[in-house]
DNA sequence: AGTCTTTAGAGAATTTTATATCGAGAAAAC
DNA sequence: GTTTTCTCGATATAAAATTCTCTAAAGACT
């Protein structure tokens, strides 16, 4: 088997995305009792093909043993380490509006691999105030503290007419990542990496398999 | 050439998440004052191979002329056909906390397929109130009123404790496709469409993409 | 007019991702 | 103790998506 940590082997994206649901189905699994899980029940709970799990979970390195499958927490941690949850990465927010009020609010992030350390905003009538623990500090503090800090992931929460001006300070704050929330596409320095979460797409995708549905049920 | 209102083809998802982003630089290019624009150009713009640009395009049913490439405001109106945003389909939003209010103020989806008719909440302190236009009413309501008014989607912007029990309501409603912004899954009637935005899957995604970057350099 | 460059469009080739098949091992049933 | 059943893990096949290649058409340039 190829361990995942001692390789810099590509991921498929698809499996990426996969691993984080199997980890929930497991905390759920294991709040029942739960002790050990095969392929097949997850694939089942899942709605996805069991040699397709089997594939991701290899990935991350761990052996299950036959007849039986995998511990259950042998599992969790095996895709915790392989997804980085076990160290988080620093990373600071801007834009504290119900978006951003939202990510800070959405979960503990620092258990999945991210800790937002920090929420700037650029309206002076929200520096100060506190957002689940996070003070909000002015935007045109980013870049200094951002290389000060070595945060390297940025989120943009911000209306999407700031987006560009929010990224430029992240890169020039030398944040390597950009999660992006804002529905605009972004213009970064090469190397930095742009993730862009992109609602209309995903609406796109709900929209069209809604009408594909409905046409063959008529 | 494939006409896709006529047809009950199935559009790989890949193209349709890109579709909007499509559209969305011409809206630029278009204030720009650009009149034609090419494959080539938008891929450049994107990052994405001309090819792959030229195929989706031609899924959407729009002819483009050698040299020229596609005139801009043809192109946006194949576009905006093929994805149905002409025709808004009417939706139910459940829960108006800081994500559901986002997403009712996220920017108008009712020029992007989906028009949010009415928003619910389980909260009686937040019944009645009004946010972004429209009056919140209680959970209880939905599922007759989604039959009455024949709404088929339903976004989930709860958090994932009641998140199953919001499903049920608007399966009992009729309602045909579940937008779920809560990070669980849902157990459905069968047949219900359930897109899920897994705020996770992108995080691990992001953090992969960081780490083989970071891991590269060193 | 003739040549050159750019581009759409169609099809082939490649790559990536998903699914199916098979053998071996481990537990449970008999 | 033997058989049955279930599961992993590896390999093979299939499907999907991306990229490449080629041709013809449209404009630009000489």
């Amino acid at each position: 088997m190829y361990m995942a940590t001692e390789n810099p082997m590509r991921i498929p994206e698809p499996t990426l995305r996969r691993l984080p649901s199997y980890h929930h189905l497991l905390t759920v699994l294991a709040g029942d009792g739960v002790q050990s899980v095969s392929c097949s029940v997850i694939g089942r709970a899942l709605n996805l093909d069991a040699t397709q799990v089997r594939k991701d979970i290899a990935i991350t390195g761990i052996e299950g043993k036959p007849k039986v499958g995998y511990d259950i927490y042998d599992l969790m941690g095996s895709i915790e380490n392989f997804l980085g949850w076990n160290n988080p990465k620093q990373a600071f927010l801007v834009g504290v509006g119900n978006l951003g009020q939202a990510i800070l609010g959405y979960q503990q992030f620092n258990r999945y691999g991210m800790d937002i350390v920090a929420a700037f905003d650029g309206d002076p009538g929200k520096i100060g105030k506190d957002f689940y623990g996070r003070e909000v500090l002015p935007l045109d503090k980013l870049a200094n503290l951002a290389r000060r800090m070595h945060v390297l992931i940025g989120i943009i929460a911000v209306p999407k007419e700031v987006a560009q001006l929010v990224a430029d300070q992240m890169v020039a704050g030398g944040i390597q990542a950009i999660w992006n929330f804002a529905p605009v596409g972004l213009d970064v320095a090469p190397g930095v990496i742009v993730q862009n979460e992109d609602l209309f797409a995903s609406l796109a995708v709900l929209s069209n398999r809604l009408a594909t549905a409905t046409a063959q049920s008529s």
